[in-house]
DNA sequence: CAGCATCCTCAGGGATACTG
DNA sequence: CAGTATCCCTGAGGATGCTG
């Protein structure tokens, strides 16, 4: 609020937003993850985009079902994640194999036998879940809680 | 692949799903992760629930710059996030704060006058952002190289 | 078995206009 | 300034049917 050095005539209602002369370390790393994620969404994003295919429903479940249960065929992981439809199951797991998440490997047999297992890339990223999961479930009740009790 | 002690006669072409008795402690703490995001989706799942917090678009920007900027109004967010509609941020603000991650302060002035800040709730929040926003960027190349080498 | 193709629905989210 | 209220449109994603 006061005048701080290198900060020159404010326009009045524009704030300090050249203020890169930030108070704490902290606060600089999250102004720099800030404008990272934060940029026109015509351009390709690594955080939002990552953020993006990590963060969806049935990614989720499956980098979780294969880390904790090892490689899986299409209707193994069908069958555990009881609610995917076919179709989205298709289409995460291509993503998943696009990114190198996970591969996909076809065996030619008849019938057809096709295995997903997580690549080293893909276990790296189920330990970021798992850091979520763990934040997740350490303050359930208490978001919960809050969320229930407004009017 | 071979006959493993504590493995009945499997039938066939379905494969073991009963196998709770894992390899390893690593894959346990998967396989529950697993089975708490596994839900009908017709209740409530904390994990998936809060994933989709924060996986969401906004969310992720509102909470960072508040991370990084400290206390901000709603133009001033608005202005920092250059494309989010004035909807959206509003959206974003009421839900963020239904769940605890930040509290909305109503100034009785004319004109009005809104502050935002994170609970301690938001910025332990922000610092799994961070731990994924770290993740997303140290494999940003990896993916990318993977993601646009595919035909 | 492991999918692809198609159709169809509905909710996320932008644009615009109005208000305390 | 800081919203609320409407309208509208796109695309995520389910259901169904067909194939190698």
């Amino acid at each position: 609020m006061s005048k701080q050095e290198g900060t020159q005539q404010l326009p009045g209602y524009l704030e300090v937003t050249n203020a890169v002369n930030s108070h704490t370390e902290e606060q600089k790393k999250f102004q720099l993850f800030f404008q990272k994620a934060n940029v026109p969404a015509t351009q390709l994003c690594p955080v939002r985009d990552i953020m993006a295919r990590l963060s969806d429903k049935w990614s989720m479940l499956v980098i979780l079902a294969l880390g904790g249960f090892g490689t899986m065929r299409f209707n193994e992981l069908k069958h555990k994640i009881g609610d995917v439809s076919q179709r989205m199951l298709t289409v995460t797991l291509r993503n998943l194999e696009n990114d190198g998440l996970l591969t996909r490997t076809i065996y030619p047999e008849i019938p057809p036998r096709v295995e997903y297992a997580l690549t080293p890339l893909g276990h790296s990223f189920k330990e970021q879940i798992a850091g979520f999961a763990n934040w997740a479930t350490a303050h359930t009740e208490e978001i919960y809680r809050k969320r229930f009790s407004d009017s």
